[in-house]
This record gives structure tokens, C-alpha cells and sequence, in this order.
DNA sequence: TAGCACCTATAGCACCGTTATATGAACTGC
DNA sequence: GCAGTTCATATAACGGTGCTATAGGTGCTA
């Protein structure tokens, strides 16, 4: 019978802790910090999680948890290749919610001590990715794609993180994803700008156009006209809206 | 006037801190270790690099410039998408030959005092990519075409790098560099979006994207928006020469 | 009420990064 | 040659850190 109001110990050490790791921007936390937050005394941490490293690893295991329960949540559109597009994004999207969180997960991985989530995170994907090999939609075998998929997804994400928020350029994302999934998956027949169904992929159309509007800049639209094309066009390829 | 044998403490800190972090399995290391191990006391380390932090941004530094001379060093074959492959498999060969720092060079990076190598190492692979463009092999931009390249880079070696040294699998970093590779350059001829010169056609892209929206609107533009944003588009792909 | 897990607090240890202060060494101008 | 200056190193200590030996509640079962 608890209070309602007052959570448990426990429960007031794991929010502290993920709390200031959040904001303290990734320098080091103290022990101290975390238990005068959580109005608690030092053994009472120790009691619970044994560590330091024992409560920061319960606060990274919850954001695990989180990033697969999102990842399940997911929709299934029925089409495999626009699935994969949507667990990515979703997973880059978590990345820039939680960037000291995922710098964690995802990039301090230490060899021997990797987190046994990650291998969940890369199954999970096998699995989506299996839906498209039952599709025949896939030119590789779901274990290679899919850590081929979430090495490329870890590299963007980290570097989009890296780099200040006011500049981030999505379309990396948007670019690199379609590079790993057009060379895992087939785009049925041939056409690389067309999927199962015949129905020409518009975000891969205009991926294509923005990046040759890069080099060679045509003379039939303004520059204010070209400026909101452009702005559109991104709009469209990185689908962020939906 | 200095003893060939005994390198001056500067250099002693710096080999003695790179030697214990490349050792001690990424637990932390202590200065009392380091100036210990480098035969010097306290106040010496601090003279000379101020901080405990600035002792292993030296050391980073020194990571970054190694690693840099090697991508120099490479040499130019004369085949750009090639010598793409290379700078990559050394890339992936650097984190697997000093993993303890690379993870702090490139999985590590906190936003704000993002190392200013990183900058350097993109803009280094930028000028091989300005290569392959003047060669007309590149759909993209080069800017653009090395930020890809270096996130995909960075996530397949933070991969290999987190799995046991026993069952690395290079042909995941193969797999993925030829995703990247082949979404970012053209194999020379037959490019649905390349013209003659190699140059990417914006008229073909253009209207590979209109035939793409004529069967799936996107829900990122307003009808109106997509009023416009066809009729441009229309226009582009109907340029004359050029 | 007694016993028994469980959870929490007091107080302190050993270690850490860091520094105020002092000492030595090497070069300068005279 | 020697005072003055600057650089490089050492002694000793301070406050903060992760952690724990020990002891004290607290609620349960008997």
C-alpha cells in the first residue's frame, strides 16, 4: 500500500537519475547529486542497484525499453519498404528527443559490456526486415540487411546529434536511408524509382531531382521561385510530416 | 640539448595516457596512473596541459592526426569511386586497429564541443568526393555525398568495433559501403539520372518525380502547394538544352 | 510481544582531480 | 661571473567522489 503521491526510492533514484543525465549536459553526474535529488542517502542507491554504474545502466535499460516499445508500436502499412522507411525514421526521431540517452545506447558501446538491448533493437528490425523478404523483396538475407540498416541509422543519428540543432539537415537521413534500403531491397521491377505496386515512389523521385538541382540550377524558375520549390521538395523527400 | 632516450615529460604524459587508455578497457584512468606511469608528479601535468581533459584532448588530437595522415597518405589511383572504397576500408581499419580511441573520436561527441577534426575528416573525404565529381561520377552534391558517407562510415565501424573481435564479419562494412557508394556516385554509363557528361540530368529527374506524383500525393503540400509545385515542375522538365 | 526480513541513515574510508606554494634549472643582460 | 627572469618540476594539502561497515527503524508473521 503506497502513497500514491510519493513514489518509491527506487523509483525517485531512476527518475533523478535520468532527470539530471538529461540535463547535465553529459558531464559526469555524481552520486550525491542523484541521491539529495531524490531525498535519499547514499546506501539506499547501493542497497538498490548496487552501483553507480548498476543505477546508470537500469537508466539506460528503461530507455531501451521505451525505443523498442515506440519501435512495436508501430504501424504495419502492409507495404514491407515503406515500413523500413518508418522504423528509421522513427529511430533517428529518438534519437534527437534523447541525445544524451541514445549518445549511451548507441555510441559508447564498449565491447564487452555491450548493452544486450542493442541485439534486441537488431533482431526487432530482422524481424520487419523478414516481412520484406516474405514480400521477395529483399536481395540479402534479413540478419545482413539489418545490421547494415541500423549501423548506417546509428552513424546518422550520432552525427545529426553531433551538430547544432538549428542546422540540422534531415535530408542526411533522408539520403542515407534510401541508400541502404535501395541496396537491400529490390524496388521490384527495375525501376529504381517505382516499388511493388507500380506506384512510382515519390520520395526517391525527389531525392533524386534535389540532388541534381544541386549542381546545375535551371533557368526557368526565379530564385524566390527555386527557393520555395527547393523547400518543398525537401518537404517531400524527408517525410517528416505524415 | 636533450638525451635521445628520455623524451621530455610533455611527450612522457602524452604516450603514458594514450598507452593506459588504449589498455585499461575504457574504465576510467587517473591521473595519479598516468603521471605515475610517466614518471613525473602532479603539478607537471597540469603546467602543461591545465586539465585532466585537456591531457586527453591531446591525445585525441594526436588520435585525429594520425588518422588524418593515413587518409593523406593514401594514395590516388586515378579511378575515384575506387579510391572511395579505400579511404572507407581505412576508415573501418583505424577503428578496429585503435578502438578504445576511436570511440571517443567519433562515438563520443558531445554537441557543443564537438572535436573539430570531425570537421576535418569530412572535409578531407569531401575533397576525394570533388574528385569523383569531376569526373562526372557523382549524383550529388560532394558536401553532401561525404556527410552520408562518413555517418554510414562511423556506424558500420562503432559496429564492429562493439562486437568480440572473433566473429567481426567485414562484409557488413563492405555491403554498406557499396549501398552508400552506388546511392552517391554512378557506375559511369546507364544511370537513369545521369546524362552524357555525367552531369546529373535535372529534366530526367524531374520528370521521373512527376510521374511519381501523379499517382501518390503527398500529404506534406497543401493542394494549392501542389498546384504550384506542379506546374514548376513541369516547366523544369520541359527546358530545352542546357 | 518476539523474531525476522527488509529498507534506510550515520559516519567515515580511500581515492580522485586539482592547486597554493616552493624549489630547481636554464637562459638573459651586464 | 652573476643577479634577474622564466620555465619546469616537486611537496603537501583541499574539497569532492564512489562506496561501505555498522547500526537503526519499519512492517510483517507467529
Amino acid at each position: 500500500m503506497k502513497k500514491v503521491g510519493e513514489p518509491a526510492p527506487k523509483d525517485r533514484l531512476l527518475r533523478a537519475a535520468a532527470a539530471l543525465l538529461a540535463e547535465s549536459n553529459g558531464e559526469p553526474v555524481s552520486t550525491r547529486q542523484i541521491t539529495e535529488a531524490a531525498r535519499v542517502t547514499a546506501p539506499t542507491l547501493y542497497h538498490h542497484f548496487g552501483d553507480k554504474e548498476g543505477l546508470f545502466d537500469a537508466v539506460v535499460a528503461e530507455g531501451f525499453s521505451e525505443y523498442l516499445d515506440a519501435e512495436r508500436g508501430l504501424p504495419t502499412s502492409g507495404q514491407p519498404i515503406e515500413d523500413l522507411r518508418m522504423h528509421w525514421d522513427n529511430h533517428v526521431q529518438f534519437g534527437l528527443d534523447h541525445p544524451h540517452l541514445y549518445l549511451v545506447m548507441f555510441g559508447n558501446i564498449r565491447p564487452e559490456r555491450r548493452p544486450s538491448m542493442v541485439a534486441s533493437a537488431e533482431a526487432f528490425l530482422e524481424e520487419v526486415l523478414a516481412r520484406a523478404a516474405a514480400a521477395a523483396r529483399l536481395v540479402v538475407s534479413p540478419r545482413e540487411a539489418a545490421r547494415s540498416m541500423l549501423a548506417a541509422n546509428i552513424g546518422v543519428t550520432l552525427m545529426l546529434i553531433a551538430e547544432p540543432a538549428a542546422k540540422r539537415n534531415l535530408e542526411l537521413s533522408a539520403m542515407t536511408r534510401e541508400a541502404v534500403i535501395s541496396a537491400v531491397a529490390t524496388d521490384s521491377e527495375g525501376d529504381p524509382t517505382t516499388d511493388t505496386e507500380g506506384t512510382p515512389s515519390v520520395v526517391v523521385a525527389a531525392i533524386a531531382l534535389n540532388a541534381a538541382l544541386q549542381s546545375s540550377h535551371p533557368d526557368q524558375l526565379s530564385s524566390s521561385e527555386l527557393k520555395l520549390f527547393l523547400e518543398w521538395l525537401q518537404r517531400i523527400s524527408s517525410r517528416s510530416g505524415s
